[in-house]
DNA sequence: AAAAGCCCCTGGATGC
DNA sequence: TGCATCCAGGGGCTTT
């Protein structure tokens, strides 16, 4: 489920809420993606400080330690004041004395990793490849240039990798293209500076444009404080295999990259 | 080094 | 109604 803005729209829902909370106890469930790395009685009497994103990770840092947590294709995090009895596919609660913080996760292809801090190997192995964040300052058009000349696979490919620039998965990577106007198959290397320059005005507009509308609700997303988001309903291209292109008309097509569908407008969107 | 495949897991939609 | 098949927002790991 979760691409960048779905991540941080579950962080600005919960982390003023949650800074300054005292750990009470944790509850696991059935097992995640990496076991949790600590015994779930040493998060007990520590205090969050703060929430923090890279990627599609959350940092809930403590005053020792921090956790990662991943959302992974399924997930979705809840904080309250009380929460019913955890149902079947509630893996993770967090009790402190301000609420709890639960990870509701399906499929189980979600994470949630204790480090004792970001040099830690266990951070390291899951944040140390990561690319730069599209949101930030240092997202810079000639070094993304850069960057697609280095590689030869398609650009949607490129960009889903998360090496080069973080956060865009399978939604926002088809989106962004068709507002560049890039063929998802085009070689990265083959890529123009200009063009260059427009994907990556195009992936910073798209990103910060589902933070604004709450994220994508494909079929259960919602923030940490219940809310569903609304990009999906303005989506141009992603799910709308067959329909008219919202630009020119020409029926949007899909293709399989790698395992996922990505969807495109034939016309809109040039070799 | 980079690229391509495989796989983890569950549930919902679709088709026979 | 029942059962099989396919598909889904990610990404680490292994193989080419």
């Amino acid at each position: 489920m979760p691409e960048l803005p779905e991540v941080e729209v579950t962080r600005l829902s919960f982390a003023d809420r949650i800074a300054g909370a005292r750990i009470e106890s944790v509850r696991v469930g059935k097992p995640l993606r990496w076991p949790l790395c600590c015994p779930p009685e040493g998060l007990q009497g520590r205090t969050v400080l703060s929430v923090r994103r890279r990627g599609k990770y959350l940092l809930i840092d403590l005053d020792r330690g921090l956790l990662l947590l991943h959302l992974g294709m399924s997930g979705s995090l809840i904080f309250a004041g009380t929460l019913p009895g955890p149902g079947p596919h509630d893996h993770f609660d967090m009790v402190t004395d301000r609420g709890i913080l639960r990870l509701h996760d399906p499929r189980r292809f979600g994470a949630v990793v204790f480090a004792t801090g970001e040099d830690a190997p266990e951070a390291v192995k899951l944040l140390g490849r990561l690319g730069v964040e599209p949101l930030a300052g240092s997202f810079d058009a000639l070094q993304f240039h850069a960057g697609l000349q280095r590689r030869n696979a398609p650009v949607k490919q490129v960009l889903l990798a998360g090496d080069l620039v973080v956060g865009v998965g399978n939604i926002y990577a088809s989106e962004a293209l068709f507002l560049a106007g890039i063929r998802p198959t085009l070689r990265a290397s083959r890529i123009s500076r200009p063009r260059a320059a427009r994907l990556h005005a195009a992936v910073q507009r798209v990103l910060a444009d589902a933070v604004s509308k709450g994220g994508s609700t494909l079929r259960d997303f919602s923030s940490a404080q219940g809310e569903a988001g609304h990009f999906q309903l303005s989506a141009m291209v992603y799910g709308r295999t067959g329909q008219p292109c919202r630009v020119c008309e020409t029926p949007v097509r899909t293709l399989r990259q790698g395992q996922r569908a990505t969807f495109y407008c034939p016309t809109c969107q040039k070799h």
